[in-house]
DNA sequence: TGAATTATTGACCAATTGGTCAGGATGAGG
DNA sequence: CCTCATCCTGACCAATTGGTCAATAATTCA
């Protein structure tokens, strides 16, 4: 049952190492690239290992691929399932933003290979996408309307306020480019401004009338 | 000197009916594969022509694609030109953001090819933002800041302001797959309550508090 | 109509790409 | 030290891809 499950575990030390290697690699060659546009020669470069001894440890470009994105998704799902009914709801809220723009910082070639995926029309994500991801939003977003109705935040559509939130924070990793050419700042020092500035916005806009 | 700044026009019927052919099936196609990830064979085949015969039109896929970014980009930059300090600043504000967002419901393709384009570094527009593009940003900007100073808006970071409007309303274009498989709805009507949502997170953002 | 210009194509090419395979190198365990 | 499994590679392959070219078809226009 295990086994089925979860039919390959690296075996050897090597194994462990020259797998990570390979998906280390693997990422900024994708990240930047697209699916098709990365080679195989290019990711065999990057790791240091020969174009056979690649699929050596892996059976294709493929699995490569989609052991990245799997991997990628949880991580990119884990902040939403840390929002819960806890704590102050505006609070909540914000901490969700602010773990997201964190996210954009730490690992935007996660976050553009995301974004590639998507924007090409998530051919190999979709049912990952309309299943598991749409379930949590599902979730998040009836908790939104409560906290609505109870009168804890304002009331906007629970849907694109979610989708704001991606917005706001992936573009910080997504355009980066674009970001820092008009900037012009090399670093990521402009990610604190962004931070105070997102608090402003969605505070002033979850933030309830007064009655 | 007209001549060198355009050096080429279409001269017959013929070269002006399959160029445009040409272009528009090559922005279906580049705008869901990417640069690389297109092929010729594939553009040609939606364009109804052999491949030979784009390249009669075209000298090379690069020509191609290189055009389409750069009619794209203008048509991507005249809402940001259109906001000047003739009206009302929020409401002048708030009209950028509606106009942006329709630009997403009626061009998501070139849409999605500049996003292909600056998630994969902007390889070959780069300039072009750094120019141009940064030029009016910066333009644009010290108008926000301005305003802000005369009390018209709320003091928040120009730039980032910026920054959240164009996330925010590309993303319904760039990530339409993803919007789609969460709402489940196929057709466009999600626009009229994203731009409803819209209205609220940037109305709220920029009413100055009360002194 | 007929000559000149423009449009179109099949056949072809060199380079690239994902992937295979037989055999050799390098470990680990006894 | 020997053996066996793991690890690695050069050589190779078929398919794809951007692009060329000579020859043919269609237009244009006098």
């Amino acid at each position: 049952m295990e086994a089925a499950l979860r039919p390959e575990k690296p075996r050897t030390r090597i194994q462990q190492r020259n797998r990570e290697t390979i998906l280390e690699a693997a990422l900024d060659v994708f990240s930047t690239e697209g699916f098709r546009g990365a080679t195989l020669d290019q990711i065999a470069a990057a790791a240091g290992l020969s174009k056979p001894n690649l699929l050596y440890y892996f059976p294709s470009k493929d699995a490569i691929y989609t052991e990245l994105l799997s991997t990628l998704l949880t991580r990119w799902l884990d902040p939403l399932h840390a929002v819960d009914g806890s704590g102050d709801p505006i609070e909540e809220i914000l901490s969700y933003v602010r773990r997201k723009l964190e996210h954009s910082r730490d690992f935007p070639r996660e976050s553009r290979l995301f974004a590639n995926e998507i924007v090409q029309g998530a051919p190999r994500i979709l049912d990952q996408i309309e299943g598991p991801l749409r379930h949590m939003v599902d979730d998040k977003t009836a908790l939104f309307r409560e906290w609505a109705e109870a009168g804890k935040i304002a009331k906007v559509d629970p849907y694109h306020l979610i989708f704001s939130i991606w917005a706001t924070t992936q573009h910080y990793a997504d355009f980066s480019v674009q970001v820092q050419a008009i900037l012009q700042s090399y670093e990521d020092s402009h990610f604190a401004d962004a931070e105070a500035f997102l608090m402003t916005v969605f505070r002033a806009t979850l933030t309830p009338a007064k009655t």
